[in-house]
RNA sequence: GGCUCGGUAGCUCAGCUGGUUAGAGCGUGGGAUUCAUAACCCCAAGGUCGGGAGUUCAAGUCUCCCCCGAGCCA
């Protein structure tokens, strides 16, 4: 049972933003645990390269559409890769394999009788690839999107019967699951049940698109195209491009994960195009929220955007995922803070996790011989931080299917708050200086170990490397494709050597702005 | 203009089907401790739950009106 997963195929008309990357690393999040569960992951991100934007804005470098599709697009692949994202497709959609994957889905369509030719005129918004509703006597109107003047188009366009789909688009969104959060679903039903209105699939003088077969001079609407480079992913595995091996290669997707913006086109227009197709329907469209900085909208006017590349190589990965997965609540809209950034992470990470594993293998080591403590299976079966170790394996068990990363981020400092204390209580340091209870300070120090090592897994799929810091500071193999063997109480092995440690996590000192 | 979602401690937010003195984290102040990354632990101050009216024995939690913010559609 194949476990699909999407970001959006992000459109390269310019290099990755900090929506992007929040995006990805919380769709990489979700498919790091469900492959530590054991599923088989098909993880899939990609670009979306056509369009009449792309053509212009390469047009206004200089440059032919294809060289800025190729430049912009390494820049997501040198991104993703500095992320360390675990996807297992890229997919582009000038790619040579999608273009006849479209051509048998419009085929399908067609012959479903959910395609019709008809002429559309009105305002068009070169941005945001849409015709607008302004009156056609408007003079000189302009899209509140993006600022900028509409143009008149005339043209005849082929149409997709969207329709002919109110039905049963009605009844997929009355599905209570399908729209995540359920916040948003509203939002969508008062939209459908407005009445559904066909929308145009092609454009005529648009070169930079996909050619529609049989129609000589047009090309396909950027967005049916894009839709489609989810099922080009899957299919692209080697073998053949035949919408018949969907089912065999992952599809239907469990999750395609979005933002906001771009719910309606999957929620609605994708499932009806599928539906047209005859091919199962995605499981759950999760449409999460924005990211505003100190309480600002991000954008190059105001000049306050946060680059991710910045935010990266000042930081590190561990930093910003944990802050973007623990703070903000997955769905809701988030606000980037620098100093709650700063605050969150010196605390959570370095503070109460760094510092637990620190002082605890410090002093394992020094009164254990360097290693951990010798303890029998009864000290450490029945030992008082058990419970709250399987209080925490369950609660992250439970959140990051949902992608409810901050219930999982709570749940695993708890573990560790509850450590920290319990040393505290134990105080093996004054146990020592009174002499004569080394055995009970074993105990003591091997269950906090313990601990720490369930820490080092349960944060595995939110923040890789810290979890891999961790792990080897116990000394502890952190390859293991699966976790179930791992989350389990009493792992740590007994008189097993430790290394020197060294903090497994950097405070962050920020003086400047970023 | 219609619709959707928010408005709860300085900040970010929890508060399910209405029910004891409204919670957490961060920040701030104080205390304790020394194993540790000036860390960890404990304690404290701080809120007329956007405003108003209503329903109820009882409302942050339900109804209506208004104000503010974000977004979707016009």
């Amino acid at each position: 049972m194949i476990y699909t997963l999407t970001t959006p195929l992000y459109y390269v008309n310019d290099k990755p933003h900090l929506g992007s990357t929040y995006t990805t690393v919380a769709c990489d999040a979700l498919a790091r645990f469900q492959r530590l569960e054991g599923h088989e992951v098909v993880f899939v991100t990609g670009v979306d390269e056509h369009g009449q934007k792309i053509q212009r804005t390469a047009a206004a470098q200089g440059i032919s559409p294809i060289d800025h599709c190729n430049r912009v697009t390494a820049s997501y692949e040198k991104a993703w890769n500095e992320w360390d994202i675990s996807h297992d497709r890229f997919v582009r959609t000038t790619s040579p394999r999608h273009l006849p994957l479209v051509q048998q889905f419009f085929q399908r369509c067609e012959e479903a009788g959910d395609i019709r030719s008809g002429r559309q005129t009105g305002w068009y918004c070169v941005g945001c690839e849409e015709f607008k509703d302004d009156p056609a006597e408007a003079i000189n109107p302009t899209c509140s999107i993006h600022q900028k003047p509409l143009e008149w188009r005339d043209e005849e366009n082929l149409f997709f019967c969207l329709s002919h789909f109110q039905e049963k688009i009605e009844a997929l969104l009355n599905q209570s699951d399908f729209i995540a959060p359920a916040s948003r679903r509203k939002e969508i039903q008062n939209f459908v049940a407005g009445g559904l209105r066909d929308f145009s699939i092609s454009r005529v003088n648009v070169e930079w698109g996909l050619p529609v077969p049989g129609h000589q001079g047009h090309t396909f609407y950027v967005w049916f195209d894009a839709l489609l480079g989810y099922l080009t992913a899957l299919l692209d595995d080697g073998g053949s491009i035949d919408l018949e091996r969907l089912n065999a290669v992952g599809w239907p997707a469990n999750q395609h994960v979005i933002g906001k913006d771009i719910l309606r086109f999957h929620a609605v227009y994708w499932p009806a195009m599928l539906m047209s197709a005859g091919l199962p329907l995605p499981r759950k469209v999760f449409g999460h929220g924005f990211l505003t900085r100190e309480g600002q909208k991000m954008g190059k006017s105001i000049g306050n955007v946060l680059d991710p590349e910045v935010l990266l190589n000042r930081c590190g990965t561990d930093a910003v995922r944990w802050y973007l997965l623990r703070d903000i609540q997955f769905g809701d809209d988030g606000d980037f803070q620098q100093q709650r950034f700063v605050d969150l992470v010196n605390n959570d990470l370095a503070n109460t996790i760094g510092n637990l594993l620190n002082r605890t293998s410090s002093m394992s080591r020094k009164w254990f011989n360097e290693s951990t403590p010798i303890v029998d299976s009864e000290d450490s079966d029945g030992h008082a931080l058990r419970q709250a170790a399987e209080t925490a394996i369950t609660s992250v068990r439970e959140a990051m299917p949902s992608m409810a990363f901050q219930k999982a981020a709570e749940a695993i400092l708890q573990l560790a708050i509850q450590a920290n204390g319990y040393l505290n209580d134990q105080a093996p340091w004054s146990k020592m200086k009174k002499g004569g209870q080394d055995a009970e300070v074993a105990v003591d120090l091997y269950g906090v170990l313990e601990s720490a090592r369930l820490v080092g897994w349960l944060l595995k799929p939110l923040v890789p490397d810290l979890s891999e810091r961790i792990l080897s500071q116990l000394n502890q193999p952190s390859n293991a494709t699966l976790w179930t063997g791992e989350l389990v109480w009493g792992g740590l092995e007994s008189g097993h050597p430790l290394p020197q440690p060294q903090p497994v996590m950097q405070r962050l000192e920020l003086e400047e702005t970023l």
